[in-house]
DNA sequence: AGACGCAATTAAACCGGTTTGAAAAAGTTC
DNA sequence: GAACTTTTTCAAACCGGTTTAATTGCGTCT
């Protein structure tokens, strides 16, 4: 494995200059520039990352730590999220680095992160709406962004879209459309974008003067399995009227509740209105659904490409109150939506 | 932030002994041990993982490239076995560096991971048939484990499923039950286990009697969607007459075969039967299809945890080659394949 | 020719750990 | 208590780069 002092040797230079020649340092002499950019490419030398680091206190890397538990990485909207993180951060020359631990010593290795100068950065996503993950990292000062918020007000750099605004705009669309028992099948509980889409849509209908029972809202993975046990449970009367319409976090639940309603027989758009918020994965395409979806889109792989942006900025030294960013989601309507069928318009009672 | 030497002055000892009492180290005193852990304690010491790195030569991480523009990131199979390989290299205390690059430089990246002494090692997955990063790493003498396998007799390190024994068994079910035209769903051309399994499906066919026209054999991404397309083409009678079985990579598929047999009216299980290969994603359970999958089953996630294994032991110096690991996946008969219809019987001519 | 300015190069210190070889301290043996 | 082990500690070198401060070489001005 050639070194740079093996390079300066062969040269008859000191290492000095040919680390300036390498790195396109100016006060190196023309023809000595290029003769060492020659030798080391005919010695294929490649410079030892670590040493690098260490000699210049930045890593390159950012982190992103997970639970063994819980499996962040396998739900897809994740995944989507780490697909537009990695290659927005390799604009950076960015690596990331992914690191697994157990829930009980999860701050432990962040603390050890952000201590150890292993990464330059740390990503934080999914976060719960007291997350001591995020307030860990800031009392250490150590340069992180978050993908969504804990609240309205904070000191940290995010991206987030406007999940009140969306889930208020699809309420108000099915009650405008006469819906007056509207189901909630939301993501896992704790989580500050699955609260905030809640807050929305209770206070939208509450406003309307409808009443939701707990029952039929809720939290839980957003998978296609999970959204077609609840959708047949909620459907089946057993808890109740069942529902004309339901609003899902996620159109893997919506690909759930048509399975339910299929099975029930009943027609989507007719007897049974979806809206679903769309996170535009690749392989699941609410647009060409039978019949096409009503949604709220915002595609979570921008999400990733935006956040690998902050975080470069961040990890320069910009201010994380000057990187803070939401987005609102559209509501794009079709024909997943229509009128609530006239024999369901009762509510349920308070 | 507290270096080695701080603590070392703090407790008037040299560095040595300080690193030593960290490492446990058996010449160091137990009352100086017990000092020093107590003052690192104290003073928060975090030692700098980089400066650890360049005195050992061993990062504590291995690598994982992928191409920027072919997005593995988002396929649930390959996101599943990631699942398992980062909660596997936690095992062993190694990280994973997810590092993208761009196609037309994907081989220079890995040249560079090898030689610049950033990573221990590295994992390569979907092989393709005549890969060239398992020659350029197997020519730089670097350690590496690949998921799957190029050949039957190759020099490396790599955990695999039978595919032949599961495709062929799969196949000569089907033909057990009377089928003689089966349509093939596979994943994308030349990645080595797509080749595999095609060839053992083929060989079986013709070793039965059955011709498999080209146009019934589809190379494409293992999404529901995509298989959706094909397979509403395959039973639609534009290419020829409708295939009466389907064979398929991924359960993924099988939902978009069904979600195309139910708008066709037609009856799986009786009409239409259908076997695909189980990776075991947590979200997608065909045993509650309706009816229920016959799969051959083989968790993905096994897989990375085994490579994870593997990788720690290549990289403490055990040979490649006692490092190859062939699983056979298990065959799991269920309710979606019957006996083929009456009037379906006929094969596809010559 | 001497003084000066500028560009190109270098020696040496540094980043923060680990490890070798030697020295000091403590413990045994006679 | 001297001689000899054995245990514990230390100074210095090392890993492979970067960077500061000093030095050399060369053309210019007077």
């Amino acid at each position: 494995m050639t070194t740079l002092r093996d390079l300066a040797k062969h040269l008859g230079l000191s290492p000095a200059t040919v680390s300036r020649a390498l790195n396109g340092f100016p006060e190196v002499g023309e023809k000595t520039r290029i003769r060492v950019l020659e030798a080391s490419e005919r010695l294929r030398y490649k410079a030892n990352s670590t040493a690098k680091r260490l000699a210049t206190g930045k890593s390159g890397m950012v982190g992103m730590i997970f639970r063994s538990s819980r499996n962040l990485l396998v739900d897809p909207h994740f995944v989507d999220f780490l697909a537009g993180l990695s290659t927005g951060l390799a604009d950076h020359e960015l690596d990331l680095i992914i690191h697994t631990a157990p829930q009980r010593d999860l701050l432990a290795h962040y603390e050890r992160f952000a201590s150890s100068g292993s990464v330059d950065g740390m990503i934080v996503s999914a976060p719960e709406l007291n997350d001591r993950r995020i307030t860990t990292l800031n009392e250490r000062d150590f340069p992180f962004v978050v993908h969504g918020r804990t609240g309205d007000d904070v000191g940290y750099a995010y991206f987030d879209i406007d999940n009140d605004a969306a889930f208020a705009a699809a309420t108000s669309l099915l009650i405008d459309l006469g819906h007056n028992r509207i189901a909630l099948l939301n993501g896992e509980a704790g989580l500050a974008f699955v609260v905030q889409r809640e807050i929305a849509f209770r206070r939208v209908a509450a406003m309307r003067g409808l009443h939701i029972p707990d029952r039929f809202v809720s939290h839980d993975l957003m998978s296609e399995e999970h959204a077609f046990v609840h959708a047949t449970e909620m459907l089946s009367g057993r808890l109740g009227p069942a529902p004309t319409a339901f609003l899902c976090s996620s159109t893997l639940q919506a690909l759930g509740v048509i399975r339910a309603a299929s099975a029930a027989g009943l027609v989507i758009g007719t007897d049974l209105s979806i809206i679903a918020h769309d996170d535009v994965l690749p392989h699941l395409r609410p647009e060409n659904f039978n019949p096409p979806l009503t949604v709220t889109r915002s595609p979570i792989r921008m999400a990733g490409t935006a956040l690998a942006e902050m975080m470069g900025a961040r990890i320069s030294g910009v201010d994380p109150l000057q990187l803070q960013r939401m987005v609102s989601a559209d509501l794009i309507v079709r024909a997943s939506t229509g009128a609530a069928p006239l024999t369901g318009r009762a509510g349920w009672p308070h």
